[in-house]
DNA sequence: GTAAGTACTTACCAAAAGGTGAGTGTATTT
DNA sequence: AAATACACTCACCTTTTGGTAAGTACTTAC
């Protein structure tokens, strides 16, 4: 029984299983979202929000390298994930005002303890980087 | 003086400037490093790192849906970030190692609290989303 | 009266990411 | 004798992502 396995490689599948659920699955629904978390774009929107409520344009000029389509489209993905709550006033010229969520604010601040954990060692990182290079 | 922004305002822009760094700017070598981490399959090997030390289709396996294309390219940038160790041994068939570094195991936390985060909230998520679906 | 700002969208194109299938050379398993 | 496993790489193709420029309808500043 247990397919010929060692006690070793049992416990590390035990544990797997237990800490982790089942985003290493391909049809984890989970994925879908982390995809959008975890973009190129998602991932810049969900720190500068963290700084509070603030316009389209606003955001534009914060997030530096981002164009006005792929501002649009992850906005869009975070609100539809309920990260993100859109307010727009009726007015001319318009006026919409684009904030975290409940739930946005907590992913976000996982976000940023990654960023930061980044910010911070990045002086190591890419020192290791330059020393072993070989492509 | 100060170009005319009220304290709110004020508090915002400094706050901004001391917690985060430049992860916004275009130009933070950050965004490299945060798009090997975030990108696609290298949330999910670092995931599957932290259940230790691996061979490649042991990785491949536990993955599932990354090609070996793939795998063998996140692998590599992680590698040169040097949160990856690759062993090799000189046998044939041939037989490699993958583990996490030092600073591969803190990054791979971070990146599993996040994960943890939308597998444990998932539902609501996946609700919202049902309910307000325009497009 | 012209320019800039507001929040986008659309069409078009380039670049990057990703999948598929084949191939490598040897050893063990069936 | 044939198949499978190992850790990849390569060439080819498709899909996704992303950038650019233009357009919208109106207002305020110059």
């Amino acid at each position: 029984m247990n397919s010929g396995k060692n006690p070793a490689q049992l416990r590390q599948l035990m544990q797997a299983n237990a800490t982790r659920g089942k985003v290493l699955a391909a049809d984890c629904p989970s994925r879908e979202i982390l995809l959008h978390v975890t973009s190129r774009w998602g991932v810049l929107v969900l720190l500068a929000l963290l700084d509070g409520t603030q316009r389209f344009n606003q955001l534009k000029r914060k997030v530096g390298g981002v164009s006005d389509k792929m501002l649009a489209q992850t906005l869009q993905n975070l609100e539809n994930d309920a990260f993100v709550i859109r307010q727009e006033f009726p007015v001319i010229p318009p006026h919409v005002e684009y904030s975290l969520s409940e739930s946005g604010q907590q992913v976000a601040k996982h976000v940023e303890q990654l960023t930061d954990w980044i910010e911070n060692n990045l002086s190591q990182v890419l020192a290791s980087r330059a020393s072993q290079q070989a492509s």
